[in-house]
This record gives structure tokens, sequence and C-alpha cells, in this order.
DNA sequence: AGGTTAGCGATTGTTGAACAATCAATCGAG
DNA sequence: CTCGATTGATTGTTCAACAATCGCTAACCT
């Protein structure tokens, strides 16, 4: 086991407060639209201003975070755009992925697996848990298609989905219906119909489209 | 015009100096694999070391540079993988934009000032200023997706690529054949045959991505 | 009274210097 | 000649200070 839980932001000091920026963010304890004081964060974290500035640009990169000039970084608010815009790279991007994909390959390991978890922590009522796993599972099929550049893009898109998730309040609404449709996807890909695989993949992110924008736009009247 | 071309720039010391690298970086000043020690660079652009952290940090997110810890930062150098991921990429994003753009999308316009732009510079044998208009039209079908994130991954790859062709020494080679194809893609697209525009611009990719990988291990036989 | 502007305070932007941590190359011992 | 320790240089990080900028307050003018 290479990296243990703890041990994979033994890099640099930047890259430890960036970590623990990150976990604050996707655990819903630093609120969307919170301004994030320089002196304040730092002393909290114990590392220097400069080296918080290092973390915060990090942040800043994967669109966690939002710099606006002379007036401080924010947590990022996912506009509704963005989410749109997130829903159709990802049905682009997954679809085309799951399609032209060749059999067997070595990323429908990590897609069985999550499924599986997805499924144990249902049962265990873990709804947070069945979120992480669902979007294990849609990584795994981005990392079908063998594209380094595409990972990347996706690992992007995700961190904003999930803020946009921890502005949402009913992980079981939000969560509950897609671990069995994941299993689905999963079945039809191993039977090699990976067209089909594609097409219940596509409506799927449709309907997880609406289901995410009709809550947002109930929750955020403005 | 909101912002001209130098003026966009302006934001913060960083960012100005992170451009100029950039402009080092694409006129092949910097050679890929070369070194770039803090303490000359901050002094030759004339920015504090801490500042050029920050440059530097931007650039290895849009992959220029890399960052060994303890090492230093160096001009990247674009791998064969990377290059042929980044024409897998380039084929997904590109094809499926154009084929499913709608009609006289305003990006269009700027699908038609590049090729212009580059038969002008052809004319003018001006072989770096054709691939640099080469390089616009394929960004401008790309934003036929309307799609922030994919702009910016584009944008991405659109560095690193330009990279390569820099460590390359033929440009118009490399550039010449493309500027015919592109005022074809763009025709076909305008007559509304979309499907027929990315099956000319996929036969495209799939020449170039020969082209250049044939070049690059001529090129690097190490 | 209402709107405008000048100044104030706080925060960010940037710099320079200092020290610790780490790597690579040199030099020496066997 | 090989292996190992020392040295030197570079990066990683922190601190303190100052300049630049923004938002707000309050005085001011009409």
């Amino acid at each position: 086991m290479a990296q243990l839980d703890e041990a994979e932001d033994s890099n640099s000091r930047a890259d430890q407060a960036a970590e623990r920026l990150r976990r604050l963010l996707i655990a819903g304890d630093l609120v969307p639209g919170q301004r994030l004081s320089e002196t304040a964060v730092s002393e909290r974290l114990g590392v220097s201003r400069n080296t918080l500035r290092e973390a915060f640009r990090m942040l800043t990169h994967e669109r966690l975070l939002v710099h606006k000039p002379h007036a401080g970084v924010f947590v990022a608010v996912p506009s509704l755009a963005s989410i749109i815009d997130i829903y159709r790279v990802r049905r682009m991007i997954e679809c085309q992925a799951l399609r032209s994909s060749p059999a067997r390959h070595p990323a429908s390991r990590r897609m069985r697996a999550a499924v599986e978890s997805a499924q144990a922590s249902r049962d265990a009522d873990n709804w947070v848990a069945v979120g992480t796993a669902n979007m294990e599972f849609h990584s795994a099929i981005v990392a079908l298609a063998d594209s380094d550049h595409l990972d990347r893009l996706y690992a992007n898109i995700s961190a904003e989905l999930r803020l946009a998730f921890g502005l949402l309040d009913d992980p079981e609404y939000l969560h509950r219906p897609y671990v069995d449709r994941n299993a689905a996807v999963l079945a039809l890909y191993l039977t090699g119909d990976t067209a089909g695989a594609a097409s219940v993949l596509e409506d799927y992110l449709l309907l997880s489209e609406r289901t995410i924008v009709a809550a947002y736009a109930r929750q955020l009247p403005a």
C-alpha cells in the first residue's frame, strides 16, 4: 500500500494546508460565499501567510475557492450556469468514454468496487459515503478513456460538483436513486453492450441534472 | 471590447511575471528541460522570489513547467504519451463540439477570422503566425460547445502542444497543410453539414497526429 | 435631508532577509 | 576503483515590514 489516508499530503506544508482546507470544504464546515481571512486562517492552520497563499492558489485552480483581487479569497459558490456546464461536459465525456472503451478495461474494476461500496454504504445509511462512492464510479468511467488530461479535468469538475452538493441538504434524496442505476450501467458494460450502457448513462445524467437544478433553484430563490 | 492584448495581465505582478514567462516559452527562448533558477529568474524579471514562485505555480498548473520538490522547476518536455493523449482528447472534444453545434453559432465568426488570418500569414510566409491562427481556429471549434470548462481544458492542451511544436524545427511543414483543411471544415460547417465537417476534422486530426508523432520520434531518438 | 466626497482603517500585495531542509557533487578513506 | 561523508548550493518556509487598494464612515455641500 503506497499511500495511506494521512500520508498522501506529506509533500510540502502548503500541500498539507490545502488538503486540510479541502476536507473542511467537502465536509461543509466552510460555507460557500464565506470569506477566508489570510491572517485568521494562517494562524488557525499554523502556517505562515505566504504558505497559506500558495495553498489558496492551489484550491483556486481547483475551483474550490475564488480569488477577488484586493478583497480576499472566498469559498466558491457554484452557479447554476456552472452546474449545467458541468453536466454537459459529463454527458459528453462519460458517455463517449463508455461507448468507445474496450472490454475488460482495468478501470472496470474500479467501477465494480465503487458500486459495491455504494451499496454497502446505502445499507448502512451513510449517504455522504454513498455520494463519494458514486463519484468514484463516474471517475472510473472517465478513466476508461485512458487520458490523463480528461482525468484531471474530471477531478476538478467533481470537486466543484461536490461543493454544490454540500449546498443542498438531503443527501439521501440526492444519492439514493443512483446506486442501482450505476449497477445497471456496470452490468451492461460488462456484457459488452457499451452503446446500451452509454445510453442508460445519458438518461441517468439528464435526470440527475434536472434533480439538482431543481433542488438548487428551490433552495436559492435569489 | 473590454480587454486589449496588453492590458489583460494588469492584475498582479505574479500574473505579469507569468505572462512574460509564457511568451518566452512559446517563443522558444526557454528550451524544454531547462531548469529555471528562482533567484536568477526573479532578478531577471524584476520580481521577488516569493512572487515568482506564485508565477511558477500558475505555469505549473498550465503544464508548461514541471516542479520537482527540492530540485526546482523545469520547462516541461512534452512526452510522446502526452501528445497522443492530447490528440485523443482533441478528437473527442472538437469533433463532438462540431457535430452537435447549432448552426450560425457566434463562435463561427472566430473560426472564419482564424482561417482568413492563417491564409494571410501563409501568403506572408510567416509560419509561426500560421500556427497561431490554426490553433485559434480549433479553439473556436471548442467554443461551439459553449462550455467554460472545455474552453479552459483546451487552453491548457494548446499550451502544451505549442511547447511540443517549439521542439520541432520546420514550422512550414507542420502548419502549411492545415490551412486549406481548416477552410474546408469551415465551409462544410457553414452549409449545415456538421456531421461531414466533423468527419473531415477527425481525419485531419489523425493525420496531424501522425505527422507530429513521426517528427517527434525522428527528432528525439533517445 | 439627501447625496457626494474625503479620509480612515483594515486587508491584501509584494518585498527582502533569514534560517531550515534537502539534494547533488566533490573529496577522501579504504 | 568503490563507497561514504562533507560541503555547497538551491529550494522550502517563516517573519516582519511597507505599499497598494478597497469598503466604510463621517463630514461636507447643495
